[in-house]
DNA sequence: CACAAGGAGTCGT
DNA sequence: ACGACTCCTTGTG
């Protein structure tokens, strides 16, 4: 099995479009809710969470959700459109594997009414996705420490992949990139169509489609239903679908104007007038509906709780089957994504995938991340100080009331974590996680990140051994800690500890600053920036380890570059001599 | 001269 | 297939 180290953005070169199936457990309906209160439904909450990555960091605007930008890649033109179909809720395309988690749309031939069958929340999961990267650490600005659990080079081969799929491929100038994603997951979609499927919403295209400026609220609210709900909880909680259209043409006329001044203020507005604005992260995440159109994924009647049943649908309604085809991968890929994410963020961390199975400092790890991945403010640490099936258990009011400013927002993240998690068969990382962080498969590709866990908790977890071992032995005790994960947990790694990554055996040596600080040592432990004092020895230490006597720092220093395309490591702000950085979260 | 950067081939898993 | 190693060229300070 390959190592799987998680790659940059943008530089990937392949995508193994083989291996994707579509993942029905992670839709699963008897999910039980933790603080499930209003609006926000952990079934929708997983659904969300089973989302694509969305763009690369220096390609795609990615709203600041934190403070209410709504803005969605404004510049980007909306091109094609689908022949209309019954907007609202979301609809997912049959497909053999995902048939009967999906509403069905009828064949021609077959002209039975669909009765309840569940609809998967497309909207909600794509979109989640988009803010889910970035909470997770993936932003434009990436000449931050930006780069996260996210494997950027799966992410950026999903973007390839869907260009060479669906479009002809562009030229890679920015936002004109990957337009085909970049559509699903960004662009607003002005136009609706009404949700009995018959005719075109004459109300709700008028004051987006004219308007370059983002209004995804617009068109969200254009569809109404069950997300609507989600979003604004309390607000149109007990409208029906039916009385949606005369309620949802007055707050989008106004709604509309006030976007076109400020997104953020009209979002404050919107929730004024004592209305929770809870659940912020999962709101922001719901507001794109534009590739429903484009894509043929016709929405369905939510029905009035939100749940994404259909009730009903006549026949007729069937989407073309290029629509599916196409759909399909594209949603493989973002839950795929997602749980790599989740996975690569568990190494990162050292922290188990299930989180009723985290420690306390396991729990503090997760907020500290989560807390930096949201740039959520000061999260009272003291208040989290709890294990992590205490932690699974608190309700959003709960997390509020540890977290008053930002309690919503971890609550949403953690429901997101869990419902990605535990609905993953694939997760392999769970099934193999040992209590120790040491993975049990026999896999090279397992273990390998492992050692990062051990090391990137650092004082969480840290062995003796990252601090005692000697200049010389300092290989043996440094592979011996990184293939017992740090713990007695015996060597896991074949050849003595000649699978660690670079970037890893660098870890190691900037642990132990005591015995490594003369050869490398940080220069901003927060940020990842090291610095090489010694070259040769470092080389030396490097060659040792890999048995590779002729190691020398101009090829360690090439591998470290590679790590450039990874994502593992980046260039500094200000380029300096053997001076180098991690990228998030491999600095931890 | 040391180092950065990156292309390209090779090798081991 | 992938990560790492290796060799190479070019550029910079």
């Amino acid at each position: 099995m390959p190592q799987t180290v998680p790659t940059a953005a943008g530089y990937s070169p392949s995508f193994d479009y083989s291996t994707f199936q579509f993942d029905l457990s992670l839709l699963p309906e008897d999910y039980s809710p933790v603080g499930d209160q209003l609006g926000l439904k952990s079934s929708q909450i997983k659904q969300e969470a089973c989302s694509p990555r969305p763009g690369s960091p220096t390609i795609y605007q990615s709203p600041p959700y934190q403070n209410g930008d709504l803005s969605l890649s404004p510049n980007y033109s909306h091109e094609g459109s689908s022949p209309g179909y019954p907007t609202s809720p979301y609809y997912v395309p049959r497909s053999p594997q995902s048939a009967q988690f999906y509403p069905i749309s009828p064949e021609p031939s077959a002209k039975q009414p669909v009765k309840r069958e569940k609809s998967l929340d497309l909207l909600a999961i794509l979109q989640e996705s988009r803010l889910l990267a970035e909470s997770l650490g993936y932003r434009e600005d990436s000449t931050d420490c930006t780069v996260p659990c996210t494997p950027p080079r799966s992410e950026e081969d999903i973007y390839n992949s869907l260009d060479a799929d669906f479009l002809p491929k562009k030229e890679d100038t920015g936002v004109q990139a990957h337009p085909l994603l970049k559509e699903i997951l960004f662009k607003e979609e002005p136009r609706s169509v009404s949700s009995n499927g018959s005719s075109s919403s004459s109300s709700s295209s008028t004051s987006s489609s004219t308007s370059s400026s983002p209004s995804p609220s617009c068109e969200f609210e254009s569809n109404g239903s069950a997300l609507r709900e989600l979003l604004f909880k309390g607000v149109t909680r007990k409208e029906n679908l039916g009385e949606m259209p005369d309620k949802l043409s007055e707050l989008k006329v106004e709604r509309s104007q006030e976007e076109l001044v400020n997104p953020l203020q009209k979002e404050e507005q919107l929730f004024k007038d004592g209305q929770k604005s809870d659940h912020q992260l999962l709101r922001e995440v719901l507001r794109d509906t534009s590739f429903q159109r484009k894509y043929n994924l016709r929405p369905v009647d939510l029905g009035g709780v939100g749940t994404g049943y259909v009730e009903d649908m006549e026949a007729g309604e069937c989407v073309g089957d290029l629509a599916r085809e196409q759909l399909e991968p594209v949603l493989s890929l973002a839950i795929q994504q997602l749980q790599k994410d989740f996975d690569n963020t568990c190494v990162a961390l050292g922290i188990h995938p299930e989180p009723r199975r985290w420690s306390a400092a396991d729990v503090a790890a997760w907020v500290q991340w989560a807390r930096r991945q949201l740039q959520l403010p000061l999260v009272p640490l003291e208040s989290f100080n709890v294990d992590g099936a205490t932690l699974a258990a608190l309700t959003e009011e709960e997390f509020c009331q540890r977290a008053p400013q930002c309690g919503s927002m971890l609550h949403a993240q953690l429901e997101i974590w869990k419902a990605a998690v535990e609905e993953s068969p694939r997760n392999t990382l769970a099934a193999s996680w040992s209590p120790a962080g040491v993975v049990q498969s026999p896999s090279s590709a397992v273990a390998s990140p492992t050692i990062g866990n051990t090391t990137t908790t650092g004082n969480l977890k840290e062995s003796p051994c990252t601090v005692d071992f000697s200049d010389d032995e300092d290989e043996d005790c440094a592979s011996g800690q990184g293939a017992s994960g740090g713990s007695a947990g015996g060597g896991k790694m074949r050849n003595g500890g000649s699978h660690i990554h670079l970037w890893q055996f660098l870890k190691e040596l900037l642990q132990s600053p005591s015995v490594h600080g003369s050869c490398i040592r940080w220069l901003d432990r927060g940020k990842g920036v090291f610095k090489i004092e010694d070259s040769v020895r470092v080389a030396r230490l490097w060659g040792k380890r890999k048995n590779r006597p002729a190691m020398n720092y101009d090829k360690l220093s090439r591998s470290i570059r590679q790590y450039y395309k990874k994502g593992i490591m980046k260039k500094t702000e200000r380029s300096q001599r053997l001076v180098y950085q991690f990228c998030h979260p491999y600095c931890l």
